[in-house]
DNA sequence: TTTGATAATGAACAAAGTGTCTGATATAGT
DNA sequence: ACTATATCAGACACTTTGTTCATTATCAAA
């Protein structure tokens, strides 16, 4: 990729990410971006059609970071325990998360988490896709999956908003808690 | 009130509900809900100051109305089982979003759930505000509480998704297993 | 270093949406 | 019947959006 290209685009998101930062997305404007990324207009438009297409985008580069560990490295399986190495995972998940803090406290801590949450649901998903056993059978597959999915994104978004005050392995541990894996 | 201001709000929440069935809340302008609704432009900026304070309005009123029951009523208050009444609790609460589900269907089933969710959260937050028993004692409790709140919240949502096709007393059973109120 | 390709610029533009204000009209409550 | 006020229609200034285009600057490869 052109150098320039890489420039401007790096120059957006962190423009973005400091806006994200102050203020809600919906009251973001693309003119606000433009001044604070110092670029032109035509430039914005021919990298990114839409506002909510750049927060896609952004949102993918740093999910496809932090996930691609986890969603490749199948050295973690721990089944002797009764969490099903669950707890590892979701603790590696803490300290990706820590270390590419930056990025995430931009999208997450101003007031468009909703958004971010969106697009993070749909990676932890594929993350249980990967670990049925951990999914409880007496209750609606669907059900069971899409309350593991919300609770941890939930859990995860309040973890950030303390400033990660928890070690990851406690916040985890306290996780496993809280949906009744430690019988 | 007025009988032509009751019209006027009535009709603005009408537009605005079928509205928010088809599209995102953001996508939505002031224009259409006022076509819609068949009145003129400045009715609509002299009972709502922006389409913000609309969703909130109308948000207050469903939860209103949903939670007058819930937070008053004392009479569920069943401590010989494990879950402290939890269970009725919940239940009592699906069955007033089904009896209400015209109206929050609108709301919720389009795509700006979020914003529901938020204003939604704030009422479970009260609710379990008088149970401070259902909260677990070996984690944080900000942590517990944002647990519970938020997974309820999704949990519901799944549901009312679903077309609140399981039974309210299911749904609710099935919850308090998820967050291992089953011991 | 030169050269051809392409990214960035900046300014202008139409189109759409916002929120305010006006005076005229219609309808409520007493 | 009378007074208060809610609604209306439409115009208004303003902001934001996304596109276009001619010009300039920068890149990568020969």
């Amino acid at each position: 990729m052109d150098r320039r290209q890489q420039k401007t685009r790096k120059a957006i998101f962190a423009a973005f990410n400091k806006l994200l930062e102050e203020k809600h997305f919906n009251n973001i404007t693309v003119q606000e971006i433009l001044d604070e990324a110092n670029i032109g207009r035509s430039t914005f438009y021919s990298h990114f059609e839409t506002k909510d297409a750049l927060l896609k985008e952004m949102c993918t580069d740093i999910f496809d970071h932090i996930f691609s560990h986890e969603l490749h490295s199948e050295t973690s399986h721990d089944f002797s325990s009764s969490d099903h190495g669950l707890q590892e995972k979701i603790t590696h998940l803490l300290y990706h998360l820590k270390d590419n803090r930056g990025n995430v406290l931009g999208v997450l801590s101003g007031e468009s988490g909703e958004l971010f949450m969106k697009y993070f649901k749909e990676y932890l998903a594929a993350m249980f896709g990967q670990y049925p056993e951990c999914i409880r059978q007496d209750v609606p597959r669907e059900f069971a999956l899409n309350h593991l999915v919300g609770s941890l994104a939930e859990a995860v978004k309040w973890w950030i908003g303390t400033k990660m005050e928890m070690p990851p392995e406690e916040a985890a541990e306290d996780y496993l808690k809280l949906i009744g894996y430690d019988h």
